[in-house]
DNA sequence: TATTATATACATTCATGAATGTATGTAAAC
DNA sequence: GTTTACATACATTCATGAATGTATATAATA
């Protein structure tokens, strides 16, 4: 086929990414092969392996697309100027609940973390960046209730490092437990 | 191969489970073939099928070893006949909790269960299974919450449903991102 | 401005290597 | 003698990655 120009050059890019997420939350990572994508999206293998290295560099920029404006909202949450550092750590947790109930794209991009990949062989690298992402956030938390305790904002009772673990875990468990069915009504809090 | 006996054919039937842990833990469930299975245990690919019928069949029953002890505790926490209904449902939290970072068999299948299998395709009964699975636990915390508060055990401020789906989710979220690296120390608690 | 060169954005083809399920063989247990 | 508990062999079906083809956008040049 004829050269595209960059923006439609572009728009292919996307339109293989969102076809990615849908066929791999239909038929897990895995199982789903390359042909398959290029199949839905209407293209062929040659332009996926032109825009990406292979199946694993396709996944991490699918996630990166809403994972990372995710981790930069939390990645504030330790910070000194804040006001009511409790109060921001509660929005935040509120405001990545919201987000995956609310957009179709988070979402479906969490059901495929969650229960259609396997962290394994070439998915190990994405393993290990998760549990990174996971103590930065830990880190941020507890910086934030460490600075609400400071205000007296929080009881000194409480151990901040235990509360952060305890909060992300049980934000991470509703997340997983919503996404496998949306009956499971945890919007409430 | 020449005819085992019954005791024998058992044997090499938990010998096929037990490997299958440790290679599903290793590669994940999609990547591993039944050859490799096979070779690690020592056998052919012919003994596996004859134990099991295929893949998802040889995953399941390995599933069931540990699930099923742990259902059946669970299972009893709504029962009306328990003097103390919060202290039980507190003792199972913390007995799942105990369990899998004390047995090395819980804790390989916990993290198979998490983080090494696609429930997709042919494992997508087993994705049903599970939310059964977890609509009935959920069902006996809140009948055991329930009693406890009849009985002024629980402040009657608390919904029940919504603090069993929230102890529910914390205990999710905890073993998932322990097992993901032990450093993590949730036993704390 | 017209021409040319080159990099781009894919499509097509091919070689290779698994993985699966089944069918069949076989020797010992029962 | 028959069934059991496997091993072996085979046919089929993908999936991958690389190699190659090709037409055009774009920039450089004249």
């Amino acid at each position: 086929m004829a050269r595209r120009t960059k923006e439609e050059a572009q728009e292919t890019r996307h339109r293989i990414l969102d076809t990615a997420e849908r066929v791999f939350l239909k038929k897990g990572v895995a199982r789903t092969s390359l042909a398959d994508v290029a199949d839905a999206a209407g293209v062929t293998r040659g332009a996926i392996y032109w825009h990406f290295k292979n199946k694993a560099d396709l996944f991490e920029a699918m996630m990166d697309r809403v994972s990372l404006p995710m981790e930069a909202m939390v990645a504030r949450a330790g910070d000194k100027d804040i006001a009511d550092p409790l109060a921001y750590v509660r929005r935040c947790a509120l405001a990545v609940l919201e987000r995956i109930t609310s957009d179709p794209q988070s979402r479906r991009v969490a059901e495929i973390s969650r229960y259609k990949v396997e962290y394994a062989d070439e998915m190990e690298p994405l393993r290990a960046r998760h549990i990174e992402c996971r103590t930065e956030c830990l880190g941020n938390i507890e910086r934030g209730l460490r600075n609400a305790a400071k205000k007296g904002l929080l009881a000194k009772s409480v151990n901040p490092r235990l509360a952060a673990v305890g909060l992300h875990a049980l934000v991470d468990g509703l997340i997983t437990n919503w996404v496998l069915d949306t009956k499971y009504l945890p919007l409430a809090k």
